[in-house]
DNA sequence: GTATTATGAATGAAGG
DNA sequence: CCTTCATTCATAATAC
């Protein structure tokens, strides 16, 4: 596909500080940030995709369309980041001014009805969506009576426990990750990693190895487990 | 972001044929080979997702389904200590894959009988119990829902008009391409896999540029390394 | 550029 | 089932 001709583009050959000639590909700032913003968009692509058949697929019980024989792979897992990352919305001024006048009125039953025409007020001002709008709210509350949590609980827990306990994470989940490791340059691996929360339909995918004009690939050579 | 972080550590200073110091990312050829079926993987997917959509669609007149956010889930990063602070349940990677293809198999209703079987099941994966799956089920649901009928909703602006004002920060007030278009380093334009043979849905995918969360793209801006 | 903070979004669980 | 709340994650914004 077209995708392959592109990356070729960036093909080149460099030389390091010893002067050595290594085969090596250069892109710069910008053409990485591309070709990441196309992932994401196909990642987005995917799961809209994915959803629509579900919908679909629920909404009259044909499961029998499914394209059949495949099986699941460890094609892409859920690693803990992702590579698709969706940039979140943030409120113009105008909309946050707006925003915060509503919330002061009292009126803090964010209702349906409100949504839609806060949203629709908000929405002269700039890209928004009815699910922004209650996000707002709902952290806006949440963060009000957290505020209020932490200067009012005075001293009669002994343990102040409110906040942010401790940086360690939580229990690392089994092992059913295979990821994308890449050996950088550096000689240090890093973790391209798919996300998948729709195994069922990825599993409808197995054909996705007939890949391109190369050479069959195996996408996980080494798994992460 | 994440992403990026990992990007950058392909940063690397390189010099060029005239021994100019310039900033570019270097990766190897695995790396690019790499990247190169990622991006691949994700073209055939949106292609056989495409493919089954239509089949479906072709069944039963169903139109114009847009999903709004997406999201990948948080997944838990491995951590040294498991202590006692887990207050609310966590699937695991396995169990959230089960629980979705549960899910998708149609049988939305969570009935009884089901629900303990499902959680002995998972059971073998981790801890839960029959609370967790029926919550799970019911939220998973709910906002399924949601997603679909969120995004539907009146209409009639079927234009790329997300003219962002004044707190535009980054966007590049360039030229986006509507829809997936991508300009490539060439010049050329070429669209995101798929629209070729599958016009229809590739319009339903509309909202890709309109969707609050996304933030008008232009793929190949303008590179000619 | 890196570290920290603020806050949008996701989701398990509870209430009705 | 649907709505709401609490908690947590990830990222945009900002400080350093």
């Amino acid at each position: 596909m077209e995708l392959q001709k592109q990356l070729q583009r960036w093909q080149q050959s460099s030389t390091d500080a010893n002067g050595e000639l290594m085969y090596v590909k250069v892109m710069t700032d910008e053409q990485l940030e591309t070709l990441r913003k196309q992932i994401a968009v196909y990642a987005t692509i995917c799961d809209q995709l994915i959803e629509m058949h579900r919908t679909l697929s629920a909404q009259q019980d044909l499961a029998g369309v499914r394209l059949g024989n495949i099986y699941c792979d460890p094609l892409m897992a859920s690693g803990g980041h992702k590579i698709t990352s969706r940039q979140r919305w943030t409120p113009t001024p105008v909309q946050l001014q707006i925003l915060e006048r509503i919330f002061d009125q009292g009126n803090g039953t964010p209702s349906k009805e409100k949504i839609k025409e806060i949203t629709a007020e908000l929405g002269q001002h700039g890209q928004i969506s009815e699910t922004n709008v209650y996000n707002w709210f709902q952290n806006r509350r949440a963060r009000s009576k957290r505020k209020l949590q932490n200067v009012a609980p005075t001293n009669t827990e002994s343990e102040v426990d409110t906040e942010v306990d401790s940086k360690d994470k939580k229990t690392k989940p089994e092992d059913f990750q295979s990821q994308l490791n890449i050996t950088t340059s550096s000689g240090g691996t890093q973790k391209l990693c798919f996300q998948n929360h729709n195994p069922q339909v990825y599993s409808d995918m197995h054909y996705l190895n007939t890949d391109s004009n190369n050479k069959p690939y195996s996408m996980f050579p080494s798994d992460a487990t």
